[in-house]
RNA sequence: GGGGAUAUGGUGAAGCGGUUAUCACAGCUCUCUGUGGCAGAGCGAUCACGAGUUCGAAUCUCGUUAUCCCCC
């Protein structure tokens, strides 16, 4: 259930409150990203003590490993909580990303976000530099596009995608990944997409929208006549049904795609927008600067009163974007991914802890931050000590033969706490600004101190 | 005094006639956007110095210097 406190005068961002059956998060709300249902080094006491409202895992990374599961009729205890450790709002992808984030061998590797106008030069720099300047020349409206990059690990079917991942054989698509998510059972869920890269022509980003239509018909056929039977109520049929039932309030989110094309953007919204969602998300990957137009097409047709969650996208910058875009909720793997990289956020930019410059500084990350590890004193010094004296090739034997729950850094528990309080601040304060009315205010100022 | 060994980026090591001089750590710079878990990329040495042999020397020879070891 989704409720708008309050809406914005001057920009699309609203207040909400989304409520999910482990508990209500605040809106707008970073989401954290634990793909394999915990977060490295964390303990369940430090999660919540980041502050942290809600969390996403990954269907496709928690595919086979929830074998073991015994799943109770009880709705607190899924697969995720106790994963977690912790009652939290949880969301699940349906491993539809992985369609793009597997689908090209090492030599071959596309991003989600590519940055078009950049021709790299140096080693190796050729079949990118080519692939830049031939999208360059069809973004201005000529050239052919590209026909040097392949999905060479994946394919594509109506029916779902073939993968070829770790010398197996996989098999994913609408079907399964709602049974998936059932299982693992997240508060919210989101149907089964296609994203294309940023390199793919308009045809095959047509086709894409199509099957993504497609493919969200096909998991609502399987969620609606659950959702509408359980209505949110404790399950009370038997056997497997009674285990679906009890996750029965689980909310899903169809995506919208289309790639960089304004057209095919806005069909998407508005087919997957007229569909029963819980929710929608805005999916697809992008050129550097081109998120909040995507959102300015795509928003005006997803009805005003469902709750928007834009996947992976989550830098600083296009926080702000997102949030007076219409966004609700987004998820990202930058302050954790970068936490345990070593790269710091503070209200003036950040810190990249490595650095040998902070070798003898007693200082905390930041003076005045809440976080655990800054309000206990943990000075820079130790946290890079800690982060240097790790010796990663061992920390790898370690996890391929053993548990990875033995391989805890201490200073990657440090920055983990660190980033996601800074973030889940920073959220707290566009909220309170959204408040208060001065979300315009709050923006230019936190811009300016960050150096942005 | 006699004999021996070693000198390669900041450190420790490979290379012993033809390499864009290799590796690890440290350093610096950069990158990270629905995580292919603990990262990736780039920049730093004309191989102690001088002379010689050779088409070609970090690599062989001689000398100089420095360090270490052994013997008296």
């Amino acid at each position: 259930m989704f409720s708008i406190i309050k809406k914005d005068k001057k920009t699309k961002a609203r207040l909400g409150i989304l409520t999910t059956p482990h508990g209500i998060v605040k809106t707008p709300a970073y989401v954290f990203v634990g793909t394999y249902g915990k977060f490295r080094h964390l303990e369940a006491k430090d999660i919540k003590r980041t502050g942290t409202q809600l969390v996403i895992a990954n269907t496709f990374h928690l595919w086979g490993k929830t074998d073991d599961l015994r799943l109770t009729t009880d709705n607190k205890k899924t697969f995720l909580t106790k994963s977690f450790g912790l009652k939290i709002p949880t969301m699940t992808d349906s491993g539809g990303f992985q369609v793009l984030s597997l689908a090209f061998d090492d030599k071959n590797k596309v991003g989600k976000f590519t940055p078009l106008e950049v021709a790299p030069p140096r080693s190796e720099g050729l079949a990118t530099a080519l692939r830049a300047r031939l999208l360059t020349g069809f973004m201005t409206g000529d050239t052919k596009l590209d026909k040097n990059f392949k999905r060479t690990k994946i394919r594509i079917t109506s029916k779902g995608v073939h993968f070829k991942y770790n010398d197996k054989n996989l098999f994913l698509g609408p079907e399964l990944s709602m049974k998936l998510q059932k299982k693992i059972g997240a508060d919210i869920i989101f149907a089964f997409d296609h994203i294309t890269s940023p390199l793919d022509d308009y045809e095959y980003n047509k086709k894409a929208v199509e099957l993504t239509d497609r493919w969200a018909s096909r998991c609502l056929k399987l969620h609606l006549p659950l959702a509408s039977r359980d209505g949110g109520t404790r399950g009370t049929t038997k056997g497997r049904q009674q285990t679906i039932s009890a996750l029965g309030r689980q909310q899903l989110f169809g995506i919208v795609q289309g790639g960089l094309f304004k057209d095919l953007r806005i069909k998407s919204a508005k087919s997957i927008g007229a569909m029963p969602f819980d929710g929608f998300g805005i999916g697809g990957s992008y050129t550097k600067k081109q998120i909040a137009k995507i959102l300015k097409w795509v928003i005006p047709y997803l009805p005003e009163e469902k709750p928007r969650h834009l996947l992976g996208v989550g830098k600083v910058a296009d926080v702000f974007e997102a949030i007076e875009n219409g966004i609700d909720t987004f998820d990202c793997v930058i302050p954790t991914r970068e936490a345990r990289h070593g790269r710091l956020y503070t209200k003036t930019s950040h810190l990249d802890i490595r650095k040998g410059k902070y070798t003898n500084d007693k200082k905390v990350i930041e003076k005045g931050c809440g976080c655990l590890t800054c309000v206990s004193g943990i000075s820079r010094q130790q946290i890079r000590k800690s982060l240097k004296d790790q010796p990663s090739h061992l920390v790898n034997e370690i996890c391929n033969c053993r548990r990875q729950s033995l391989t805890r850094c201490e200073g990657q528990r440090w920055c983990l706490m660190h980033n996601m309080w800074f973030f889940n601040n920073f959220l707290n304060e566009i909220r309170a600004s959204l408040v208060r009315g001065s979300y315009q205010r709050y923006k230019k100022s936190f811009l300016k101190k960050f150096g942005i």
